[in-house]
DNA sequence: AACTTATCGTGATAGTTATCACAATACCCA
DNA sequence: TGGGTATTGTGATAACTATCACGATAAGTT
């Protein structure tokens, strides 16, 4: 096991959670042991690079053999911090807020849904989901402290992102997922991250309009 | 004027497609012309990477001034081929590509969303959109070549993902987005982009369980 | 026209991440 | 019990990306 403290690629961790997911599909074939090989396969990354991602955090593997399947998923899940219940609040509940809401992957992985809100009095009280009813944003603080909420995922429009942000520091989130299009600022000892959709159809449109019929890339200078 | 065909970071055009989300705001706040410090200031990249991302693609700004605001905006989205109508079609009308069709972002940026469809018989032909009708999955190959479309976003549960994707590259999309937790595979010439919201979650649980208070990263060693 | 100022464009450099190659070693079987 | 095989874990290396520092230069000013 390599030290602690040493910088883990964020690349590494992206990994990892996709890692989980190949191995759940791996395991419910009937696979009790991997190898890199046979995982590299199944996930699309190098079994060195799989080695490598892991070897970051200990030794789980069995030389000659392979990784045990399920312990393998659990290492990675307490890797991860997904080996207890994050308590997570959603602001915004339009089209995506709701996708998100049902979304029960969510669920199953260590997250728990325990509160929503949104701005439009049209909308407070309507039961999004099991017991999840929509709560009206001045009520944020108050409900997502208690709860102890400690994640907090905004799909409010661009405008209203930064004051949804402030509001989810007030209640004492300690990690905020965006989805607006807007770069909101926090406190340094908040996490932020900012998910992306439109840039990810962009760099398919750049892939697109650049990719002649067979070019290939990787010419030096 | 740098040469074409040198390798491009992947970050560089991610960066792109938010910087024109910035230059857009900025222009509408009156701002005219914007200095790398300011356009860095609004979109928290330093100014250095924007103008390193700039340069790969030619002189864009004036010494001494900046860039005029619009037109850099308009050279963005030259460079990431959103200069033209992408016919796009989405596949799986569930929660998610409920939320994706709704997006009126896309639509205001390049993409024209031309059909969309299902394989659930209760959806089919339900208006999602202004004139948008939901068709059977059986009519996603005749109508998606008919319409010509470049773009495949699939939105169907993990199970159906791979065969969604054939259907997409039989109709003969360039390209295709995939929200479905599963990595599908597809011949060499056709561009595919997973999109991992999931990933993201996970990321910040690892961020916020790895991180101590105040605990500074960055050691080395 | 020379001088000043602001800010770009970019080569050089530092830092980060992926790949490679192989020593280490657990299991199997005779 | 010892030799063969498969597959890990990792140091070394290559590839990629970001940062830095400064020369170049356009516009305004005297
Ligand atoms: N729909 C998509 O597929 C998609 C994809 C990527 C990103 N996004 C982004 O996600 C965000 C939401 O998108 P959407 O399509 O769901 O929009 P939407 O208009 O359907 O939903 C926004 C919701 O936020 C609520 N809201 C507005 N201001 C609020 C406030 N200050 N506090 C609490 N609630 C507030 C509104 O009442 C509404 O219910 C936007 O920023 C959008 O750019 C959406
Ligand atoms: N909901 C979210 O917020 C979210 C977030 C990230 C990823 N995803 C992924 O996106 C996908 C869709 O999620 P969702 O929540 O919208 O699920 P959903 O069940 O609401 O929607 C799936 C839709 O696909 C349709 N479908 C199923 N098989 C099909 C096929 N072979 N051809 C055409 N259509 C088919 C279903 O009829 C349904 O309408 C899933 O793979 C999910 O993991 C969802």
């Amino acid at each position: 096991m390599k030290q602690k403290d040493i910088k883990i690629p964020e690349a590494t961790i992206k990994r990892l959670s996709t890692y989980i997911n190949c191995l759940e599909r791996l395991d419910d074939k009937g696979c009790q042991v991997v190898s890199s090989e046979l995982l590299g396969e199944s996930c699309q990354v190098s079994p060195a690079q799989i080695r490598k991602d892991l070897s970051y955090f200990g030794e789980f593997g069995v030389r000659g053999v392979g990784y045990a399947t399920k312990s393998l998923t659990e290492e990675i899940k307490v890797i991860l911090g997904l080996d207890c219940i994050w308590p997570t609040v959603l602001v915004g509940v339009g089209h995506l807020g709701h996708a998100l809401l049902n979304f029960t992957f969510f669920r199953e992985h260590g997250y728990r849904m325990v509160a929503a809100f949104d701005s439009d009095p049209g909308k407070i009280g309507t039961e999004v989901e099991e017991g999840l009813h929509i709560q009206p944003i001045e009520k944020l603080v108050e409900t997502a402290s208690r709860e102890k909420a400690a994640i907090g995922i905004v799909t409010v429009p661009a405008s209203s992102a930064q004051s949804t942000a402030d509001l989810l520091v007030e209640a004492g989130v300690r990690g905020i997922l965006n989805f607006a299009p807007f770069k909101v600022r926090v406190p340094d000892n908040i996490t932020l991250r900012n998910v992306s959709i439109v840039s990810e159809l962009d760099n398919l449109a750049y892939l697109l309009s650049n990719k002649k019929p067979r070019r290939r890339l990787k010419k030096k200078k």
